[in-house]
DNA sequence: TTGCTCCTCACGTCACGTGAGGTGGC
DNA sequence: TTGCTCCTCACGTCACGTGAGGTGGC
């Protein structure tokens, strides 16, 4: 017969977990010796093994009752399901490995050269160093959130500065961060508005799919309205030009007045 | 600028995370707005997204804070760590995925046809049913620890049996499990000895170095030890023939005894 | 006798979850 | 006005860890 000590060592748990194992019920109590050490027989080092097993494949202790209580058909359901979670969680290490290996590869989150060139060319075209920044916290974030669409994702926004009309509107927003009147608002609004009529956005990114653009546009609105004086009432004009929402019609057009 | 909801919900992590990295100082506390609300800018997010990033690989909060603070040589040290933990972590869950396979294919235990043929075999010799049951345990464990290595270790028990010898040792000791005299403990001890003494051990189970024989034989040892009564008088007498410790020695030889 | 194992409370830990009770924004 | 988000305590949870104080086995 074992000792708690002995059959613990055998599963490779601690002594303590066994103790817990029997105070919630999972692992019945076993017969004492004459001192009140509990003294165990094979099936208890077998019931521990399946229990370790499967906590250790994640399942709480308190489904764990009724996995080893269940019949056949029922219990093979549910290493079903065990497995299913097992695979998923696997995956989730490989992309974390992915992820840490970026951290470290990207020296500590310095924006990629990409990146870096498209700020320089907008820097070239003359829109002023807050309108840069406000681009360059938005292409952070896209790089760390998503860090392997980063590069297909530039690739359109460097085409993109090859539209005249793209580039005027930038030239606005950008004036508008730096305090413009009135009517470079309008003229904003104007060509927001014809921008988004000609439906020009679908390749606007380049990528179409890639990234998922609702959250991203979300927040990038976000931190541009609160920022930005002039958003509350560019938004009042583009909605006097019938698009209610900008955010949910077109997304991509309005991150770039960060 | 964003609200903590949204904040957290771009990081995908909920609000209470995002406030209890606050909390333990992981996270700068932001600026608030006017009705005392935190307000956050980008580089929060990026922090957030690192947080979780190493947060999910594992890395304890704790230790995280020094990881984030560390320079680019300690911080790339870091992420090697990491990711050797992580590719641990996968093959542990890649082993228990089959450990679980094995649970739901071996219809919850049952034992493998190889370890039934071979009880039959010891039936089929005349020991008695107490010993095969003693077997049988034993047999339960093996497969519940080592369910990898049990058809080669089978293979080897399977040979033996061919050993009159060790035939002869098995009935004496099924003989004294069921209340034999003191001379059958005294024929078995010589046994015992005479087969340690020819070095016949290293080849018994036939598998070598297949499984972690101290601590089986120990346990199997102290199960043995404890339900047959002349188990402690048959170690007297090994000892009184030059075999001071059975287990250290000879692992194998006296489970059989169980 | 010393050191190791065992026993039972019972509080601590880690990373949040979950109301409790109240205020602010659309 | 209603519903959703935000705020700060503060207790709860999960799977044990860790002494506290005492007894038993070699």
């Amino acid at each position: 017969m074992l000792t708690i000590g002995q059959l613990a060592a055998y599963a490779g748990v601690t002594v303590r977990a066994v103790r817990h194992y029997h105070q919630i019920g999972l692992l019945a109590e076993p017969e004492r010796d004459a001192s009140g050490y509990r003294r165990y027989g094979a099936p208890a080092v077998v019931s521990l093994i399946r229990i370790r097993t499967l906590a250790g494949a994640g399942v709480p202790l308190s489904q764990l009752g009724e996995m080893l209580d269940a019949d056949t058909p029922a219990f093979a359901e549910g290493v079903r399901r065990i497995d299913r979670r097992l695979r998923d969680e696997i995956e989730r290490l490989e992309a974390t490995r992915k992820q840490i290996a970026q951290l470290a590869a990207g020296d500590r989150l310095v924006l990629p050269p990409e990146v870096i060139s498209y700020l320089d060319r907008l820097r070239a075209l003359g829109l002023s160093e807050r309108m840069v920044q406000g681009e360059r916290d938005g292409w952070i974030l896209v790089a760390a959130r998503w860090p392997d669409h980063l590069r297909e994702i530039m690739a359109g926004k460097h085409a993109q500065l090859d539209d005249p009309q793209l580039v005027r509107l930038y030239r606005l927003l950008s004036e508008l961060l730096d305090g413009g009147d009135e009517s470079r608002l309008v003229e904003a609004a104007d060509l927001l508005a014809e921008l988004a009529r000609q439906a020009y956005v679908p390749d606007e990114t380049g990528s179409g799919q890639a990234a998922p653009d609702d959250m991203l546009s979300g927040l990038l609105d976000a931190l541009a309205v609160e920022s930005s004086p002039g958003a509350h009432r560019l938004l009042e004009l583009l909605r006097e030009r019938g698009w209610a929402s900008w955010t949910r019609t077109r997304p991509q057009r309005l991150d770039r007045q960060a």
